[in-house]
DNA sequence: GTTAGCACTCAACTGAAGCGAGTGCTAACC
DNA sequence: GGTTAGCACTCGCTTCAGTTGAGTGCTAAC
């Protein structure tokens, strides 16, 4: 199997790529003749086409119709031959527009962000949020709802907020939760969540808590809050995935939002987009993880200063048009680190 | 058209609706006889189907398929035929299993109240969380994030959190935020949140405010976030309704998802079952509704005291299995009632 | 090396035939 | 008079053969 492809191969290759993207239809040796300026002939297209499929770029799904591009086509046009098209102006402001942290949360401005990569791409919209344990520990605050119901918060340098309920079996005053919340603010300060787990954890075992049972309690449930390691993902806009022909069939589509539900496929996946840095694209089956063939993944992270907070990106068909969706993932990345950023 | 149906012509009805639900095809005169014990000949039943379709129970959807029940047999099904099933002992614990506070938050069990509901039914969950103006304020607190970023976190008696950020201009101490807090839970202890609102902009006018910017940022996005009414809504299990046969058709089934996507369809109706009390039943088009054609919701209201929180239910095609998903949603909103008591 | 020509393939469409579940009507039955 | 058997009729669904057309591979000529 040769792997150099011609100057021509590889033209003609990109043609057919594009035209796939463009029309969700295998694309035939007369279609490219016609719709691309090469002045050959449709035979002499056919017998580049004969190589391509020999050197496993191209497939076809029946011996009468045209040629639909392989995953291994996508990765080759994606590493050599994209031209990544400059994001327009226009674009940039509706991101930033969108993406703003006036009057919201953490959570819903990465849903909202979710939703503007969907919208951009017309594709669907992923983003992951911060995992909270890769977090410094700011402040944590007991407030008492009722005799016996307490809401324990807890707030991370980047602002995420967790917040639980602890029932409790006697009453505790307005007083003795200050002077926890003091205790334990003192005792946290500028730790890690991690190292945060890790003190709550020896403190259980410590004197002092064996005598306070709501700190004990407290202690508990906060060690509990913080082992939670589901990170969030915000998936959004499914619905337009509906509208990409390949999806036409029922059953097909059933399995894709089957694969969204139970989101620790796409969980693994985001890991490993996590791992790298800068913009990353999964085609199709090479994300071993099953769930969702035919489809491609455009990552990027997400970052303050040297630590990575998080992914996000876009999920749509292999046919993707990466060229438009490269550059809206990348400017997103960025805009939303330049808006978690500490200072 | 007489509205008065005979013994006979109730039974029939019933049958034929049953067996609609169960199968999902037009049920004609020998199935019903073949299928229930009504001692009657086809011949028979079809006449007592002519008159119900001239009553307007029964619609064909051409003449020589079955019959199918309209929405107006939904309705008369429900409200005088429908023996709700009890609730089984192994259902009530499954769901008491699934709805529990421990280590979550609020809106974490009722999304997860949302997916119980829709595994519990086998049709879409439907949760909308507390209004939080319909709140008791509780208490708020201000926490320095970077040097110029301050998140503000403002709880209710029942234990939402709302959370925002702030950018400020200018640098602010720990000190001046304490300060802030003080003041603002002491003015605004035991109001409910739609009184806060009205203190808030009062205060905004008043002369300190003029002086302390901070306090009057603070002051204007917390009136910011209290004018948030854009109740939060958690549907979960959409994908269990691509099971319905009803909806094997690609075209419908992309208008129930789009009608999902925004959500102010649905936050529309669920407004209008927060009005009345207890279980409630929306049939098909009787939601004028438009968005959702061939849909019925079941909802109860979950209450503490004397106070509607919100609603919860279940919503699927008309054709439904009301008899056992009334119970459930009945026996739901009770729990979720009890579990968010204040005491 | 490129191209024109040609026989061949095969999915997709079209239309006719047959099937079968179901209906409405009529006339006989109890 | 309500109930039932019988029968002609309707109409969507399936099957199957025939046709179409985009596309292919091969060969021979340019």
């Amino acid at each position: 199997m040769e792997e150099h492809l011609s100057a021509r191969g590889r033209q003609i290759l990109e043609a057919i790529i594009e035209d796939y993207i463009a029309t969700a239809e295998p694309v035939g040796s007369r279609t490219i003749t016609r719709r691309h300026p090469l002045s050959l002939s449709p035979a002499t297209v056919r017998n580049v086409m004969a190589d391509l499929e020999e050197m496993g770029f191209l497939a076809s799904p029946h011996t009468s119709a045209g040629r639909i591009p392989t995953d291994k086509a996508y990765r080759f046009y994606v590493d050599s031959l994209l031209a990544v098209k400059n994001i327009s102006r226009d674009e940039q402001e509706e991101i930033v527009r969108r993406c703003s942290l006036a009057g919201k949360d953490i959570g819903e401005v990465l849903q909202e962000t979710s939703r503007m990569l969907s919208s951009a791409s017309h594709y669907m919209g992923i983003v992951m949020a911060p995992r909270f344990g890769a977090n410094v520990f700011r402040h944590m605050e007991f407030v008492k709802l009722g005799s016996r119901r307490i809401l324990a918060i807890l707030v991370s340098q980047n602002g995420t907020v967790q917040n639980r309920i602890i029932e409790t079996d006697e009453g505790v005053s307005a007083a003795d939760l200050t002077r926890m919340s003091n205790y334990l603010n003192d005792l946290l300060q500028g730790l890690t969540i991690a190292q945060v787990r890790k003190r709550l954890v020896e403190e259980m075992q410590s004197e002092k808590s064996r005598y306070d049972l709501l700190l004990a309690k407290a202690l508990a449930l906060s060690v509990k809050t913080l082992n939670e390691e589901d990170a969030q993902v915000f998936i959004e806009g499914q619905v337009n995935i509906l509208d990409q022909p390949e999806f036409a069939d029922v059953g097909r589509m059933k399995d894709i939002f089957r694969a969204f539900e139970k989101k620790n496929t796409i969980l693994e996946l985001l890991d490993r987009a996590m791992a790298a840095e800068g913009v990353q694209i999964f085609i199709g089956s090479e994300s071993r993880l099953s769930g969702m063939p035919g489809m491609s993944m455009i990552t990027s992270t997400y970052v303050t200063g040297q630590n990575t907070l998080g992914v996000l990106g876009v999920i749509g068909p292999t046919r993707m048009g990466y060229a438009k969706v490269i550059p809206i993932v990348d400017y997103t990345a960025k805009l939303v680190s330049r808006l978690l950023e500490l200072e």
